[in-house]
DNA sequence: AATTGCAACGCAAACGTTTGCGCCATAAGC
DNA sequence: GCTTATGGCGCAAACGTTTGCGTTGCAATT
């Protein structure tokens, strides 16, 4: 429409600065009087990458997702990437389609927190594109983790109950197969090994880390013959499920039952007398990791052959003391 | 590498009929053995298209917009789209660069929830797309719109305080500009209105959604020299903030005044004395209107002269009475 | 006056798919 | 044996950008 060449338009929306000023000024008008937008795949694919970066976790009512995805969605705007968001309910065959169509896409990268049994084409599509991994550590490999230090963080809030003269404390937690159930778990009898004391191994119940599970295996702890004077809840979706039970079966918190959640939402300390819990720094950890990525991407592709140690970021949880736990 | 044609790959996976099966068993075999992944871009480019959907709010932490990610999202992937989310914190130039970057990518659609004062071009922008606006109804137009009944669910409300005895209700809400904010105001006044008595209009308190204002409305309502005995927050934000007033204030509720949200969080029920609330069905409303846009963007394009009527789906809120209200 | 330098712009290829059309076989119908 | 139909595949164009290189005109330098 100007009598001038594509290369002309583009470069003047480029910014380049072998085109004129005037000329650059009359592509702009005419650009934004016709409300041109550029094709964003055409140059994606001249180009051959894009700026999606994807984040993919199980379920964004999460607390913790729902901060992550803010924390990230903010690095991918300041940095000029946009941010595609998943729910994969962590069902593995969804899990699988987002992964493939986040490659179809060319993303520059992704933020991952793989289900507890991911197919295997899963792991390695994402070993295609520059990931790096949230919370859960499954992926192996060479895949940067940013993630809690569960094992600490369970180790402290289980040293809280037992310095209150706690003994007979119950444990929900999220099943073996997740790093976060393992290291939970072993953070959990690290902290009565540190005591010199012994594991009430009768109380301990692993399953999936929903809030189902948990308030039944709460239920089952609260039937059994010799009853928990404290429990710990090793995630978010399991404390719910805890507090569900209590309210459920009417116990009376702190003074039957001391209880310590795992991660921190807003309303803990509306419920009832407060809910003493672990606080993760959700929002930090999100940054950071969506941080590394960036500057994985902006960095120049690395040499076949080198072998970068594997990156691995733990954020210690803190203590946050309020009504539900109490002296024995 | 099998010695035949780029169209006749092409073909064999995409499945057409016209390629022989023992030729689509030959292509498949071997993409999947050097792990072929169609690029998605250049498809869009080609076919004009892309099959990815954008999901536009200001906060995924809001359990509101979380709820409606998850459902929008199930919707995508079983209609095999893509949902992108974007969280735009309200602020227009973030909303703005967020829908352009969805316009440039093609998108086969968006579902928005706008921000209370949109720049011009970010409206010009959504009406390019198939959009459908989500609860705050500002683009005009001929978007389509799915919100909640806001007025019939703040009457709702209110009519549970005055038909338990409140005449002193205060009522803290969004701003005007909203039209949210407009209609829950409209409601409030309706319930009087209805049984025929007066506003009390210095206890009325309108500003942005959030939970810093609404502290500091419900800190105002309760130093005046007429103290409310009831409080309507109109949102779920706002809902928050109040609460957050009564604790730090230490009012005992529902003795000293009664509460009633808006907008129904998991954790509600645990809260105090229990909140009571008026629940919102917030999946199903973002499952219709998911749904509603997938239909748009699989019919083909409607002429240019027929002009549709307006869609306006309403789903009404229901409510839920708890412990945080008592009779005077 | 001839050379050089530089600013400003055009040409054309390339990215990976999709698709209408054309081609070549073989099979079927007369 | 000739035509016609059909299944199976290749050719080539097109989508909208980006970019290396080539070209032009004009001013500055020798």
């Amino acid at each position: 429409m100007l009598g001038v060449s594509v290369s002309t338009v583009g470069r003047a929306l480029a910014d380049r600065p072998e085109i004129s000023d005037a000329m650059k000024a009359r592509v702009r008008s005419l650009a934004e009087q016709h409300g041109y937008v550029a094709h964003s795949a055409a140059r994606s694919m001249r180009t051959g990458h894009s700026t999606l970066i994807g984040l993919i976790v199980p379920d964004v009512r999460n607390d913790f997702y729902g901060a992550a995805a803010m924390a990230l969605a903010k690095c991918c705007e300041d940095a000029g990437y946009q941010m595609v968001l998943a729910a994969t309910r962590d069902d593995p065959d969804s899990e699988l389609k987002q992964v493939r169509s986040l490659v179809e896409a060319r993303a520059a990268g992704m933020v991952i927190a793989l289900s507890p049994s991911p197919r295997r084409e899963t792991l390695a599509l994402v070993r295609r594109l520059r990931s790096t991994e949230l919370i859960r550590d499954v992926a192996g490999g060479d895949t940067p983790w940013f993630g809690i230090d569960d094992h600490r963080g369970i180790e402290t809030a289980t040293l809280h109950l037992l310095d209150g003269g706690h003994r007979r404390i119950g444990y929900v937690g999220g099943q073996e197969a997740l790093s976060t159930g393992r290291d939970r778990h072993a953070g959990f009898a690290a902290a009565f090994a540190r005591r010199g004391l012994d594991l009430p191994a009768d109380l301990v119940r692993t399953g999936p880390p929903d809030a189902r599970f948990a308030e039944k295996a709460m239920a089952e702890l609260w039937s059994s013959a010799h009853r928990p004077t404290a429990v710990v809840a090793a995630g978010a979706g399991l404390t719910v499920g805890v507090l569900e039970a209590i309210g459920r079966l009417g116990i009376d918190v702190p003074a039957e039952l001391s209880a310590v959640g795992f991660g921190d939402a807003p309303w803990f300390r509306w419920w009832g007398p407060g809910l003493t819990t672990m606080a993760l720094p959700v929002y930090e950890l999100a940054y950071a990791c969506g941080g590394h990525l960036l500057r994985q991407i902006e960095r120049p592709a690395p040499a076949a052959d080198e072998k970068p140690p594997r990156y691995r970021a733990m954020h210690s949880p803190t203590l946050i003391v309020r009504g539900s736990t109490a002296n024995v």
